[in-house]
DNA sequence: AGCACAAATGAGAATGATTATCAAAATCAA
DNA sequence: TTGATTTTGATAATCATTCTCATTTGTGCT
């Protein structure tokens, strides 16, 4: 494993949660790291493609990062105070394939995430 | 109605998937119109806040619009050749709600999108 | 019609995330 | 060490989206 993506990879394990690649590099910065924007935008495409790290979007298009934890699995998201909250979803992997079958569809992957309102807000 | 929403909602009618604010734009063009760009963006937002227009992201994040159908659904689409698929889901849709309540969770919408290749490509 | 005022519009600039370039630095193999 | 290969950081380029602002258009009133 190459150094930058190390750093990329213990800097999201120390957010906790979802992590946008500019606050990557600008936590990277605060650390005294030199490492620059597109090395750790290459980082992050490899952990993707290497399904170590989970992606997802923002309202507004930005790309938001998470280490993944064991397994696949979704998250469920207050919109209020960003709590997440990762859930099993066996129920949803057996209908999307399902689907994907009754429609002659090959190599299907399903986006399906959550978010409201927890119990706090 | 004002004009310029007319124009895009018609334009996406013509255009019976989905289709990025660039690509209403480019096509308006074509048709002669010499409606701006900001114009398009607003039309769309406001199609969008008035639910009667769709919005979801490609992989690279950029929006791609829908005129909505009649009621919820979610949509199987080949990442090939851009056919989509509505699919009904009561089963996501009874996961999510059982989900949300078991975890406090009030005011809950999700995402869910399913895509592959479609049997021809 | 003529006028005042508000809303809508289009052109172009600004923004901001992401990607592409490229030369320098680190790594590797022999 | 030497020369090839890969990785890296700085910076420029790209591209969707938003902002600004002067101009046009619409609306109500006389
Ligand atoms: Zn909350
Ligand atoms: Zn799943
Ligand atoms: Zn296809
Ligand atoms: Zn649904």
């Amino acid at each position: 494993m190459s150094k930058s993506l190390n750093q990329v990879i213990s800097t999201l394990e120390r957010a906790g949660g979802f992590a946008s690649a500019q606050e990557v590099y600008s936590n990277l910065r605060k650390q005294g790291k030199t490492t620059g924007l597109a090395t750790v935008y290459r980082a992050l495409q490899k952990a993707v493609s290497e399904k170590s790290v989970d992606v997802l979007r923002k309202e507004d298009g930005e790309a938001l990062y998470r280490l993944c934890t064991t397994g696949h699995h979704h998250h469920l998201l207050c919109i209020s105070c960003g709590k997440t909250i990762e859930i099993e979803g066996s129920a949803v992997e057996k209908w999307a394939n399902t689907v994907a079958k009754n429609h002659g569809f090959r190599a299907v992957t399903h986006v399906v995430e959550l978010s409201g309102l927890c119990a706090k807000c």
